[in-house]
DNA sequence: GTGAAAGCGCTAACAT
DNA sequence: ATGTTAGCGCTTTCAC
């Protein structure tokens, strides 16, 4: 691989002026940079980014930490991400933590050492991990989940808004023994979802792991209780298809002995049989607030945080249909 | 952000001692490694990977390029690699191309200009940019798609035998004139697949973008055609479930009208309706095996590159059923 | 407008 | 076993 002080040999010029000439510096004689130029297409110079993220002690890398990238809200959200970053000059390394604290907290730990820009993350965790980013002034904004604890830029849905609506439809449509399967404690989006839940209904609850088996485990368990739900909101969207399966597996009918509606939205929701109710987030666009956040945060640390609330959307279909009268 | 010196004063060391014992240098006596892991406690010093990487010239990164993280093909895999990664000591990032060759040529000068210790992709235009990386020196591996003109480890599934199987299945099932929905020219897999068709059937033919909207219509366009088709093999699952919408908008019975066969799976293709018959991969399986064929070429660069081929499996559901006796 | 020189933080010869 | 020193490739004062 070539250096600069290749370049700058072959150009007949200084290593600090190929470097001027690379970073588009104005002050550069024209004949020089043509100079320069053809110099660096020769050797197929490609500039050593660590040297110069070391040199500069920054980079322009984004890390974005998810939880789980088979879950389509989240990669429909690095789009958002992705496309503001694209236009501001950053790349997008993407870091999946699989729900898990502890690949969550080595991923922050190469953020950090790395010297990473800026650092979006959906915590899987009690947000100790996001905490050591903060402190160190990496720019951070917290997506979708709350960093607990932690004053730092914020976007989420209006995740206790929509799941009450969720709740509230269930009911008004006859249900009268609506239970809800949410996620784990301590992640800011189960335990908003379920004090959603609680304005309106006060049956049986579950928290499980926010993937399909856990809302299989979930429900099977509902249905195992004396007196059996009629209705289930279910707080995310892969626990929402476990559930499904789990009630096609048992049998039962939806909606007709039992209604259902997710949180999250899939993008084949109107597809499955029945056709999925759930509540939308604009996942795309909480990707692009969080990005702009981010570029405001890095060009000005010391600004206030601010935490940003999007609305969700209740998408009505086949599986929260009014049951049969009694 | 302390550095290795401010740690070492505080212990009374060197900075190479400090070094050292980072490194698990085992000729160093415990007092030392001792005082040395407490500085590093006391001040919270976290090593600048930045620096190390610059110095040793390389870094424990992999970049995996992936052409559409909306797709669940690619997640799947993507956890493959990870696992094994994790395994040997790297760290993966994620890049998303959007099947875009320019974006794949930014991340492709990227991964170059970070060092990074290797590459997986999954090209999605002609595998020019992955050609800078190979001439470079920088261990690469193909994934899904294999790279044209290009010397490299490769792992693909049997695009060609899964395609052929899934169309022999339409034809005993007794269908009569089966169409073809592929991918673009150049896409290994989308030709591979067009050529697996070709082996059992010779109905007409249509070439989409990747994504569900490109599937929608191509099946619109064939359903416009004189002669309809009675089935259609759709060569990609995301294209498959827009060839399902743009039937279900045309009310077009399936498989009473139209038997339908994609290729991938999808994790809920037995929860759409009608459940949809798949040529599935092994996923997972393709990304550690890819993972596995980099550690090794990373570790001997100079070997002879393999090309592996993973079987695909025909996943029998309600979409290809028999048709009704004309 | 251009070049010389210092230094980002770390590691690895080399010397002791 | 430990310290000294040089240098990875780049950018950025500071002179001229």
């Amino acid at each position: 691989m070539p250096t600069i002080y290749d370049v700058a040999r072959q150009a007949a010029v200084s290593a600090a002026t190929v470097s001027r000439v690379l970073n588009g510096n104005k002050t550069v004689d024209p004949a020089m940079v043509a100079r320069v130029l053809t110099a660096v297409r020769e050797l197929g110079y490609r500039p050593n980014a660590v040297a110069r993220n070391l040199r500069r002690s920054q980079t322009t890398l984004w890390a974005v930490i998810i939880s789980d990238i088979g879950n389509p809200f989240f990669t429909s959200m690095v789009r958002g991400i992705e496309d503001v970053a694209q236009h501001s000059g950053y790349s997008v390394v993407l870091c999946n933590s699989d729900e898990n604290p502890d690949k969550e907290a080595v991923y922050v730990a190469a953020a950090l050492s790395q010297q990473m820009a800026g650092v979006i993350i959906a915590s899987s965790g009690n947000g100790k991990a996001a905490k050591t980013l903060i402190d160190s002034g990496t720019p951070v904004v917290a997506i979708d989940r709350e960093l607990p604890r932690a004053s730092v830029d914020t976007v989420v849905a209006d995740n206790e808004g929509g799941a009450e609506a969720a709740t509230r439809h269930l009911a008004e449509a006859g249900y009268q023994r609506i239970a809800c399967i949410t996620g784990p404690e301590g992640v800011s989006t189960a335990d908003l979802r379920l004090r959603g839940y609680h304005r309106v209904a006060d049956g049986p609850v579950r928290r499980a792991d926010l993937r399909e088996q856990g809302g299989y485990d979930a429900m099977a368990s509902l249905l195992a209780e004396d007196e059996r739900p009629d209705a289930v909101f279910v707080a995310n969207n892969l626990m929402a298809v476990g559930a499904m399966r789990c009630l096609a597996k048992h049998k039962v009918a939806v909606p007709g002995e039992l209604g259902l509606v997710g949180f999250d939205d899939l993008p084949w929701a109107d597809l499955v049989r029945p056709s999925l109710t759930t509540v939308a987030q604009p996942t795309y666009e909480l990707g692009r607030v969080a990005a702009r956040l981010l570029v405001d945060r890095i060009h000005t640390p010391a600004g206030k945080p601010s935490t940003i609330v999007l609305p969700t959307e209740l998408h009505v279909r086949e599986s929260s249909a009014r049951p049969p009268a009694p």
